[in-house]
DNA sequence: TTGCGTGCAAAGGTTTTGCATGGCA
DNA sequence: TGCCATGCAAAACCTTTGCACGCAA
């Protein structure tokens, strides 16, 4: 476990940072590197994607169609709030709120489990998909 | 869509029904159903079972290694409680709760998303693990 | 130089699909 | 009888693993 810093590394990590998408699967990120002519294998992917999901760098989102990841970054920030995903057009919502940081505690009290709010996402339709009604 | 009443698609839903378990794999009801003498394909099990989640009567669970199903019927009952996975150990734990239950209309009414309990996983460490320790 | 990280290919697992057959209405 | 549903097997996916080689430290 040392983490060398090697250029696929680093490439998957810049990648991330500057991509448009909320989040992308390690499918994506392969493709689209490799467009750039950069020569990198699936296989790399999913190993330093894991690596960076266990440190906090990437969240992992399971989706119908398979897993998709996100890139946080070091910043603690995004640790302690909630995350909304809207099931319609992607967007992931970050919410502090005294109610929700009320929860874990709660649930640790009174079911005994202790939620792990970075890696928890609530499924649901935005304000902009709810008020825009049922297209597509 | 005729919705024939065939033998399969009545003991699929009568295992359902009867089932201890909360939620089952395809693959479980196969070969529960397998081990009590019917003749069963498994296409035959995912395309009821993707029927049933249309119509309402099933849900269906994404989780890390592919998706379980509980049986949800008419009742209201099983629509409003939330599901905690647990990182360690797999489980996946029901919990029904009045706490849990304001929590979706607080984010309504407050942050203006709409959460769909039915695709929502907490995820993080039941009890067991928890004071278990860290072995494995 | 050491040994971790990589690419490739194969394996593993889950879900879907094609096609001939069987069963419900 | 007319279709739909089924079973089987193959295919389609996504993800993981084994192995020899290359590269970071």
């Amino acid at each position: 476990m040392a983490d060398y810093r090697t250029k696929q590394r680093e490439l998957i990590i810049s990648y991330l940072k500057s991509c448009p998408l909320p989040h992308v699967t390690a499918g994506d990120i392969v493709l689209h590197l490799r467009s750039e002519g950069a020569k990198i294998g699936l296989a790399t992917v999913y190993r330093q994607l894991e690596r960076m999901v266990e440190g906090g760098l990437v969240r992992k989102f399971i989706l119908d169609g398979g897993a998709c990841y996100q890139y946080v970054g070091e910043s603690e920030g995004c640790r302690e709030h909630f995350h909304l995903k809207c099931l319609r057009c992607g967007a992931l919502l970050h919410v502090d709120c005294s109610y929700l940081g009320a929860l874990a505690p709660h649930i640790l009290e009174h079911h005994g489990f202790e939620v792990d709010n970075s890696r928890t996402v609530m499924y649901g339709l935005c304000r902009r998909c709810r008020e825009g009604g049922g297209e597509e």
